[in-house]
DNA sequence: CTCATGTCGATACACTGTATTTGTACAATA
DNA sequence: TATTGTACAAATACAGTGTATCGACATGAG
């Protein structure tokens, strides 16, 4: 049997670590959603076998969290503003950048602690930004506020693009846009302050609907750090 | 042969309808979240074949939409609060209950649009209470902005009380509760704000947190209404 | 009583996350 | 150098998933 007959020794198995194993996840949730991503299609993109990745993570989960802690490296931001106001306007902006960069983050935030060294350092950087201002409860609070109000805007903003995405392009038309339902829904006048809203309602854009009501908020916040309880 | 050789004729498939299908998922869903809803054991607990489903449903994501609007029925308020602000605050309480009742209801919540019967008239009595107050679109922003906040809140809170179960019974003590690693990380001394807010600050429990930044939401909003834009 | 109809359940398929077993290339030992 | 031990990759396996398809069968109409 000379050389000829005989194949060439396997390749030996590419070399493997998180970061490859996260990017090659993003990839995929990039392309075609969180549901696009199973440890098999991940596996594969990095020739590798599914179960080698039980080396790096013990469950999807983990994944999921190394993912969403890869995000918060680009949310991040590279210089730190002076002014509290800035500092939350640009993480909540931030955050909703990477949320229209990444859909399926809008999936993900909040639905575990972001315990990542980057989810810490996003929160460190934004308590950092506070500290001093008043008493460290209230400084949370306000961090607490904001986060919340962006995280569910950002959740319903995503939403919403993928509905109209969905139901073709037209690009708000609520009623058309869900067909026929709503229409018939709102023409049985048991709506009628909803049907006022849908009809006389301006569209505004995404983006200035986000700033408003994070204005809004900080706004909010700015009264009571600048006058701490008795 | 006699009639004990043969078998009684097959038992008549049991009625079925959503409401009983929902029903059903629902109980599921609130003993083992929303992971342990699938569609052959929901129509195992109706005595039932899997495939019987599709004649009332379409797909999983539909079955989902119904549970959601099923819990908006728990959310709509009986009675009409005659303040605006009152409408505002009833809605995000109950729908923090709701969610404390069905915490599966956490992951879904604006993750598709609402646009069941009961998810409409939640809506609509929401506007309906806000409405002449100033213009349409402000009044909008103002129920997004509301709307926004209580869905991150309610997901952070329903988020964290499933790591401190997950991680032991301790009631909040973040850095034991996590283990180690985040103990480990705040000692390494890179997240200096963060570990004064861990270690100083006080713990406060989840509603009082949650009735306050809604609070400050509202004062906010309370400024944009009361003097509309020129 | 027969036949058409429409519904129900069984079967099937392509996949999923993960446990377990099997093979095998390399390192340490004799 | 020959042999054994050990790590780790791969294959296989399992129990489950959502959903398409199809065959059977009870029920209604003629």
């Amino acid at each position: 049997m000379t050389v000829w007959d005989r194949p060439e020794p396997p390749t030996r198995p590419v070399p493997l670590d998180r970061e490859r194993i996260v990017a090659a996840a993003i990839a995929l949730a990039d392309e075609g959603g969180l549901e696009a991503v199973s440890l098999r299609k991940v596996a594969a993109r990095l020739n590798a076998g599914p179960m080698r990745l039980y080396g790096y993570i013990s469950t999807k989960e983990e994944l999921f969290d190394l993912m969403v802690d890869e995000v918060y490296a680009e949310i991040l931001p590279e210089e730190q503003p002076g002014d509290w106001r800035e500092a939350l306007r640009v993480l909540a902006h931030r955050t909703r950048q990477a949320a229209l960069r990444h859909e399926w983050l809008a999936d993900l935030l909040g639905r575990r602690p972001a315990l990542g060294p980057n989810g810490l350092a996003v929160t460190e950087a934004t308590l950092a930004a506070l500290d001093g201002l008043t008493d460290i409860d209230t400084v949370m609070r306000a961090v607490e506020t904001v986060s919340a109000y962006f995280t569910g805007a950002i959740r319903r903003e995503v939403t919403n693009l993928r509905a109209e995405r969905a139901t073709g392009l037209s690009k708000r038309d609520w009623q058309r846009a869900h067909g026929p339902h709503v229409t018939r829904m709102l023409a049985t006048g048991r709506f009628p302050a909803l049907a006022k809203a849908v009809y006389d309602g301006t569209d505004v854009d995404a983006e200035t609907s986000f700033a408003t009501g994070l204005d809004w908020v900080l706004d909010a916040v700015a009264v009571r750090l600048t006058t701490p309880p008795p």
